[in-house]
RNA sequence: GGGGUCGUAGCUCAGUCGGUUAGAGCGCCAGCCUGUCACGCUGGAGGCCGCGGGUUCGAGUCCCGUCGACCUCGCCA
């Protein structure tokens, strides 16, 4: 080893000891021609070294040209400080060693950004120079937070008895969902593998197989466009269990989540996790993630609206639209007009709102330009139902039920977190349940899964199927943290008539179907116990237990924007001899 | 594919109404300093103002295009 202690473990206990450490050099302060300090660090800490002529001069000279970040190896004593000198910000604070001997392991360049201190460099920069951001304290600590959110999470599958078992990342493509990433085969020419998007089809096949109780933290990847929240590839907990029911898993999930954040973040999450079904979220709160760290439910006033004499609400209303509106609690003060008829309205028109209708709460009345509209009696309805007080604000939106909910839900989450409604580092989790098992596709004419076309319809909506396939709810869970979805799964259809009936429904026929999904389908007919699983996005949970809103915060070699890894310059042209060999011609992008 | 923000010294940014030699802090380099720890003091170097066009007597500044990063709508079973 070419060092005996690592720089955030030596205390006044050691006094005396000879020890060897090894680091980067963090800081320098050079004090006089013959007296240097210099922070040494490593991913443990830092600890202060002394370089001083009493010692040996021969060191003292290669000592004054050391320079930020460079690495280097010192043997020497550690001593107590002294009274007075030491420094609390340090956890090594109390000691420093006295160098007798100085190795130089390596030189480095000035770093282009200060690796800790001063404002943080642009991103792409901070990416194309990963290797020292990651030395960055914060980094560590995410990436160590990451892995001790792993091995939590490995540790409570293992001890129910659950196996991990690994799938392929060469897999078939099957064009339902999102876009995949090709890989093209040299030997099949013209065919292609896909990297998984999940390892769902698989892992239905385990059960089949007996192995009743399966995990897996699994890479996956989707060729789509990213977000804060969302990268081209990204890590899932996967997880599928036999012979349960919709509770089963999330019991099991219930303990994970609580298990895992005592232990890695000493949060107390009580359980079982409140359940709300998809109906209710979507009317309370208007999405099916919503973030319930704090209030300031929707309320629908689309009765009020149809009687009122403002045509725009009587319009929709009258037309099968919704009029629904948030409540925001003293805030006829801190939204002025500007805000409100241009700042507002337009963030709602992101979502497809045609306007942004607002009134003010004031003496007891409705104060707004679309007030007169309003009778005496009906400013009063909306007030108690909206549960009004002087001071309040109130916002409405109406259109169809999907952008009343959309743009409602938008401009909730941006007024709580803008008037600070809620603790930023608390925790909401929650699970929603009961979501649709289809939605109508008009273009095409017909159903789309909701979830993936191997969830379970509700047994208690068997009957819908035939007659009202829009009204069958789905055997499905979403846990939602913070308004993220952290987690999505469904109890899985395992009697292949069922599978056949849903997948009529999606216009998939037999042919097609067994072309698609065949192996499984054949899978299903060779004894499928019922089974049901769900996925967690590792990456996300990592973010919200970091504190962070950005999910390349917590991966070490994160992509940008257009999934490009500024690191290496991936995607980056190949040899024309791979593709000679692959058979593959890149052709010139059409107009 | 659409909308928005940004791009000036190694980094973070300022740069007025289009007008002299483009500035600051940090970092870097050199010298000084024997108890510093965001050390301090003195001095110095460092600029394709993202790139390409255009308007103008004159462009960091205005216009068009383009590249890149970020946020976002669509998209993400």
């Amino acid at each position: 080893m070419l060092r005996t202690h690592t720089c955030g473990e030596l205390r006044r206990a050691q006094a005396g000891q000879t020890v060897i450490l090894a680091g980067w050099v963090h800081s320098y302060r050079e004090q006089g021609r013959e007296l240097v300090f210099v922070d040494l660090r490593d991913r443990y800490g830092k600890t202060q070294v002394v370089f001083n002529t009493d010692e040996d001069t021969r060191i003292d000279a290669l000592a004054r040209r050391l320079r930020r970040e460079d690495v280097i190896r010192v043997e020497g004593e550690v001593r107590y400080r002294g009274d007075g000198m030491t420094n609390a910000k340090l956890s090594t604070g109390e000691i420093e060693v006295r160098v007798h001997q100085l190795t130089l392991l390596s030189r480095s360049k000035t770093p282009p950004f200060e690796i800790e201190g001063g404002e943080l460099p642009n991103e792409e920069l901070r990416l194309k120079h990963r290797f020292l951001d990651l030395r960055r304290p914060e980094l560590q600590r995410n990436i160590q937070l990451r892995h001790d959110l792993t091995q939590a999470v490995r540790s409570y599958f293992n001890d129910l008895n659950f196996l991990e078992i690994e799938t392929p990342m060469l897999g078939r493509s099957t064009p339902e969902g999102a876009r995949d990433y090709l890989v093209p085969s040299r030997v099949h020419h013209g065919s292609f593998y896909a990297l998984p998007q999940s390892p769902q089809i698989y892992k239905q096949i385990l059960m089949v197989s007996g192995f009743d109780r399966y995990y897996q933290i699994a890479r996956c990847f989707r060729d789509e466009d990213l977000r804060a929240d969302r990268q081209p590839e990204f890590t899932q907990i996967d997880v599928e269990m036999s012979f349960v029911q919709r509770d089963d898993i999330l019991a099991t999930i219930d303990g994970l989540v609580s298990t895992v954040m005592k232990k890695v973040r000493n949060i107390d999450v009580p359980t079982p996790l409140p359940r709300y079904t998809y109906h209710d979220v979507m009317a309370r709160f208007g999405s099916d993630k919503p973030d319930m760290r704090f209030g300031m439910e929707i309320t629908d006033i689309t009765d009020i609206a149809l009687a009122s004499e403002f045509s725009v609400f009587r319009g929709v209303a009258g037309s099968g639209g919704f009029i629904r509106g948030l409540t925001v609690k003293n805030g006829a003060e801190k939204y002025s007009r500007r805000l409100l008829d241009v700042d507002l309205k337009n963030f709602v028109g992101d979502y497809g709102a045609k306007g942004l209708a607002y009134m003010k709460v004031a003496g007891g009345r409705l104060e707004s330009s679309i007030a007169k509209f309003f009778s005496d009696e009906q400013q009063q309805t909306i007030i108690s139902r909206m549960g009004g007080a002087d001071g309040d604000l109130l916002l409405f939106v109406a259109d169809t039920w999907k952008v009343t909910c959309s743009a409602l839900a938008a401009l909730r989450n941006r007024i709580g977190r803008e008037q600070q409604l809620y603790d930023p580092q608390s925790f909401s989790c929650l699970w929603v349940v009961d979501f649709p098992l289809l939605t109508w596709n008009p273009e095409e004419g017909r159903f789309d899964a909701e979830h993936h076309p191997f969830c379970q319809p509700n047994p208690d909506d068997a009957e819908y199927l035939k007659t009202d396939p829009g009204k069958v709810r789905a055997d499905s869970y979403d846990l939602v943290v913070n308004g993220y979805e952290a987690a999505s799964g469904s109890v899985r259809i395992h009697d292949s008539e069922i599978q056949q009936m849903v997948f009529d429904l999606l216009k998939i026929n037999s042919e097609e179907a067994e072309r698609r999904f065949g192996f499984l389908l054949e899978a299903l007919r060779f004894g499928a116990p019922p089974h049901a699983g769900i996925a967690l996005g590792l990456d996300r949970w990592v973010m919200l237990l970091a504190g962070n809103d950005n999910i390349r915060e917590v991966i070490a070699f994160p992509k940008t924007q257009k999934a490009a890894d500024m690191l290496t310059g991936a995607p980056s042209e190949v040899d024309d001899r791979q593709l000679r060999d692959l058979r593959i011609a890149v052709t010139e992008q059409e107009k």
